[in-house]
DNA sequence: TTGTAAGCGTTATCAT
DNA sequence: ATGATAACGCTTACAA
């Protein structure tokens, strides 16, 4: 463990002042001999200097850091754009600071006040829905605000990049309205998340379509974490009329329901049709393959890592963007015709 | 946008000096009256001030940044990693700075040079196995680093985490043999990784102690990435006598392996018995559920956290420390009895 | 083309 | 109990 040099080691080494090893460690930043650039890069060289990002980072804050606060990183859906976001954010040379809500408020609002003391340039986030303020705070001391796979409404002025929930929602429910099925189930996220309400949404609208009525029994919200998932597939089975078809719509509860659906010995898609939310390379491995919505989570990571640096990077019109990315409805085997 | 307040702007409106703010910043750096205390808190409430983390770093690099470098955060086993890892260090007040290599040397040289410049405290990674150069000079600049999953031999020095691959394959393997199978074959991960060649030797100490020669058409390493998984196995299949049963022992390819095996229209177990390395929810769900050999990730992560931040915290004994941590077989119904 | 010196926002060491 | 002030390592006017 040695003290490492600075760049005034590098500077007396190399029998020049420290604004020219600067600036040869930041090209085109001032002129430079040649003579004495290669000089002064042997001597980094030899010496194994490093600049160290803090200290440039205090002068003039660069934008090097990227907070991506999700919920859950073990959750496929979010590791995925985990990897995504990293990579992306890597080819521009910018790193990645993560950092997981476990959808509670308490916790990102301890996430939200690290990115503030850290002056990071950018946020990814898939809001709990809370802590407005601090969002709010954040957003004036000029953080780039980006959220994913969710959003705030009463935060009108951050981009927003996720799929269209309500027409992927619309054309799941529709497909298995076509192959039939009269009473078709939904399990969706909280109520009091945006893409949980916007898929029931879409569910309503494809219902409504096939000249069907929407029976609310049918309607379901499932908590992200714990088994809450398994429990609405429970009350759902348990009605009078079950239904013979279902949306599960909360990524993140698709394991728990398809568990509880199997412990209670409902042969897919004899007993009950299924069309999941989820990206997972297991779905097309289960028996049946299942008939899935695959959200795009390269796509939803370049437009994230894109949206988090254009402000910085001056390319912006300043305004709120919200892309919505094409969700694809993939058939296997899940959903029989009635 | 707004300029942030420094704590300049906080002492001149407390009508105190800097250093007072600075001391009720960190209690326990000095003595505050309470009145002027309560009155700085106030001030710092008031105008929302946040100390600047860059400048902290600058004065005495505080270990407040661990380095993550995973090779695949899309792998739910590096995930569920990270979603521990990142937890683990949030109770601890530190924040986790996410690098994925994609198994790929150069972009795992590229991080660590990251590493360096951010003189982060500690470094939790699964190394590719190169650029021994770099990890070196990490080292000798004081950063504290822990392998898991895997480790490179020649860095001696270094803490590492895991589990007992060679018991773990061993005793996956001798499920086999105990169900009477003679032709047991293995899909291991690289021989260049320190985690494929302990699978790999602990297959051979079972083949060996059920009284089996081993023949080496049955052992295929698969590379982490890509399909090489998938062609072990269809070369593992073409055998003359093929095998009757499979340890999957490639945690990076478990999934790519299985959709092979399934549109070779191989019905496990009738045709082929398999347990594999693999922790995701979705093998309990397959027909028939997977046996599998399940690594605690969250004890692992734990350790790792914990090992990264012994000895900046003081509290290590200096040597390298290498933590084996149990791997669980669960049975399930993918091994039948020969 | 190169050097000097003034910050950037903290913390820490002295005095007071 | 509080206040000046010197670092920390770097970038950047401005001078030379």
């Amino acid at each position: 463990m040695q003290k490492q040099p600075t760049i005034r080691d590098v500077a007396q080494a190399a029998g020049v002042s420290v604004a020219v090893v600067s600036r040869v460690l930041n090209p085109g930043s001032g002129p430079v001999a040649d003579a004495t650039r290669r000089r002064v890069r042997d001597v980094i060289q030899a010496l194994g200097y490093h600049p160290r990002t803090a200290a440039r980072e205090l002068k003039h804050g660069p934008p090097t850091t990227l907070g991506l606060m999700l919920a859950d990183v073990s959750n496929p859906f979010f590791a995925r754009l985990a990897d995504n976001v990293v990579r992306e954010a890597d080819a521009r040379g910018i790193q990645v600071l993560l950092m997981t809500t476990q959808e509670d408020e308490h916790l990102e609002s301890e996430c939200l006040e690290t990115l503030i003391e850290r002056r990071v340039s950018g946020v990814i986030a898939t809001p709990t829905g809370d802590n407005l303020d601090i969002w709010k705070k954040l957003q004036d001391i000029g953080t780039d605000m980006v959220f994913v796979d969710r959003s705030i409404p009463s935060l009108p002025e951050v981009d927003v990049v996720g799929i269209d929930n309500v027409e992927s929602a619309r054309s799941a429910t529709g497909l298995l309205a076509a192959y039939g099925h009269k009473r078709i189930g939904i399990v969706s996220g909280p109520a009091v998340s945006t893409t949980g309400r916007d898929r029931i949404a879409g569910y309503r609208l494809a219902v409504e379509a096939a000249g069907l009525e929407v029976d609310e029994r049918l309607v379901r919200h499932a908590a992200f974490r714990g088994a809450a998932g398994g429990d609405a597939v429970t009350a759902l089975l348990n009605l009078e009329e079950p239904p013979s078809a279902l949306v599960v719509a909360n990524t993140a509860q698709v394991t728990a329901v398809l568990r509880r659906l199997s412990h209670a010995g409902l042969s897919i898609p004899d007993k009950l049709s299924v069309v999941v939310f989820e990206d997972s390379p297991w779905t097309e491995l289960m028996t049946p393959p299942l008939t899935i919505i695959r959200q795009p989570v390269d796509l939803l990571a370049r437009h994230s890592v894109q949206l988090a640096l254009a402000k910085t990077s001056g390319k912006s019109n300043g305004k709120p963007t919200t892309i919505r990315v094409a969700a694809e409805l993939v058939e296997r085997s899940s959903v029989s015709r009635l």
